[in-house]
DNA sequence: CTAGGATCCTGTCAGC
DNA sequence: TGCTGACAGGATCCTA
């Protein structure tokens, strides 16, 4: 679900709402989806956001954290004198609140921020900031493409020489911030096959494909990301993307914007995987 | 250690 | 209409 670019994006649009409001209150509406006590975030006020890959933290007063993880079908909502939506896309940014898929809500002083959650994978945990760090996931996760390095990338890449290169990308150990999207997007920008393995990539490849998923990442970051709607002042604009930048992702049946060839969609590593045949080529004899 | 598949959960859609 | 299986922008756990 929402990926980096569109956590960057809600980062950015929370900090504008919700910075510096107290959290008056908050309902638990699936445990499940809520980690910890919630009785001690009652009355902090929230004084920083920040993001580890496609994590979310919400630093509080009181040395007290949220870490936030919306994996498949998680939004974050804040509906005040604005709404300002952003996470897995649907109507529900413009419909009543709470909803079906409400599973924790947080009263502000000057409005509410929803969670929600059609799947239930995705979670806001309670943790004192100063194990933010020491999080198994965040402490597991490997650099975003923009920290990381060249070299470092292509030996992480011969390290798994024998697995297709898309799953190596998705896993967050390796590099992080990519999912379905922008994994499938940095490999079409970068002409490599999904199904190519990681030890087949050259360093000119690995290469690449670094400078393809900064590429296409920043281009959403600078959009507002795939899936944001943002409705400010009801006229609202809209992260648009898949719509305008998407190459290839939701894109079979249509034509490869480079070479006019059709855009395919096969299945890798259990996910929805987008190509255009011609451009990526699966065999390679060198 | 790596690689691959099942699994968590709810909802929608295509095809009988 | 109703059922059934496939699929969905993620990550973990289990197995070989």
């Amino acid at each position: 679900m929402p990926e980096l670019p569109e956590v960057e994006t809600i980062k950015r649009g929370l900090s504008d709402f919700c910075l510096k409001q107290k959290i008056k209150n908050v309902e638990v509406c699936c445990d499940k989806s809520f980690v910890g006590p919630k009785e001690i975030i009652k009355g902090q006020k929230i004084i920083r956001f920040r993001r580890f890959g496609k994590a979310l933290v919400v630093d509080l007063s009181g040395e007290i954290s949220l870490m936030i993880h919306l994996r498949m079908t998680g939004q974050l909502i804040y509906d005040g004198a604005e709404r300002y939506a952003g996470g897995h896309p649907s109507e529900n940014f413009v419909d009543k609140l709470p909803n079906k898929q409400t599973r924790v809500i947080f009263r502000l002083n000057d409005g509410t921020l929803y969670f929600n959650d059609q799947r239930k994978f995705g979670f806001v945990k309670v943790l004192p900031t100063t194990e933010v760090m020491e999080d198994k996931f965040i402490k597991s996760l490997a650099k975003e493409p923009w920290e990381m390095d060249e070299k470092k990338f292509y030996e992480k890449l011969q390290r798994h020489k024998n697995a297709p290169i898309k799953a190596v990308i998705l896993d967050q150990k390796i590099i992080c911030g990519l999912g379905n999207i922008y994994a499938d997007e940095a490999l079409y920008e970068s002409k490599i096959h999904p199904k190519t393995l990681a030890g087949k990539l050259n360093p000119d490849d690995a290469k690449r494909l670094l400078i393809g998923a900064r590429k296409v990442m920043e281009v959403s970051i600078n959009s507002g990301g795939s899936t944001m709607k943002t409705y400010v002042k009801a006229d609202g604009t809209k992260g648009d993307y898949l719509e305008k930048f998407a190459k290839v992702f939701r894109r079979e049946g249509q034509p490869c914007l480079r070479c006019g060839g059709e855009i395919e969609k096969i299945k890798m590593a259990g996910r929805g995987t987008h190509i255009c045949p011609n451009c990526q080529k699966e065999d390679r004899n060198d």
